[in-house]
DNA sequence: AATATATATTCCTATATGGGAATATGTCAA
DNA sequence: TTGACATATTCCCATATAGGAATATATATT
């Protein structure tokens, strides 16, 4: 079997760079696609793919204005890796913590030498 | 060109469901590879090559003893993605909040029928 | 040294990819 | 209707998969 199609969910469709730079372009106000284009320098057809996945796992909404198409990060689409996520963050604090008392406990035992 | 490669980064290599699975199996305590084969249920070679790429992003710590190799979940690896998500938090908390208001709305203007 | 155990690597194959160029589709304007 | 504009789709190709089976490597035990 190979890898997962990118459309599978939202995990495998955010893993490439450039759709999540579509995502923060179109985060806070819906865009068409030609803006896109223009301020993130990428090819037309690849811009229009790219909206293609994020549209298909329900990472952005459309909405057709004459000929343009208005795109839109759905942000709620997000929220499952967020929560998957999150579920780390206690870990890493623990982790780090743990760190910085090695740190402290090295500078103290170097101090009473 | 073609996708870019699983180990390429953490967002990559977390796109398969399965090395979610391992990392989330690995997340409280470091685990032999042939445990997390048993309960896992997956192929040994499989699991060697999921752990192969979580440990070339630094998902996942590996200390052998013996012939053991205890694998355990690096979170801090985790964290960048957290961090991404956590940009749409608001987003979606204000869309949500969007959703209820013209729920609410609409239950009003029914009322007043 | 020989054998058993634990894990990693190799070999195989079907499949989906992202980029770029070209083309198709859809919509507006005159 | 014709042409201009905006976006989507198709065609091309090199590449990296994930899975399963078989094999290789490393370590322990006797």
């Amino acid at each position: 079997m190979a890898r997962a199609a990118t459309t599978s969910d939202a995990f495998n469709a955010v893993a490439e760079p450039r759709r999540r730079d579509i995502l923060n372009y179109l985060a806070l106000e819906e865009r068409a696609v030609g803006d896109i284009v223009a301020t993130l320098r990428m090819e037309q057809s690849s811009v229009s793919k790219h909206l293609g996945v994020l549209r298909r796992v329900g990472l952005v909404r459309v909405r057709r204005h004459g000929r343009h198409m208005f795109y839109r990060t759905n942000a709620e689409a997000i929220r499952p890796l967020h929560e998957w996520t999150k579920t780390f963050e206690r870990l890493w604090q623990h982790q780090l913590l743990r760190v910085k008392e090695r740190a402290e406990a090295k500078q103290k035992s170097s101090e009473t030498l």
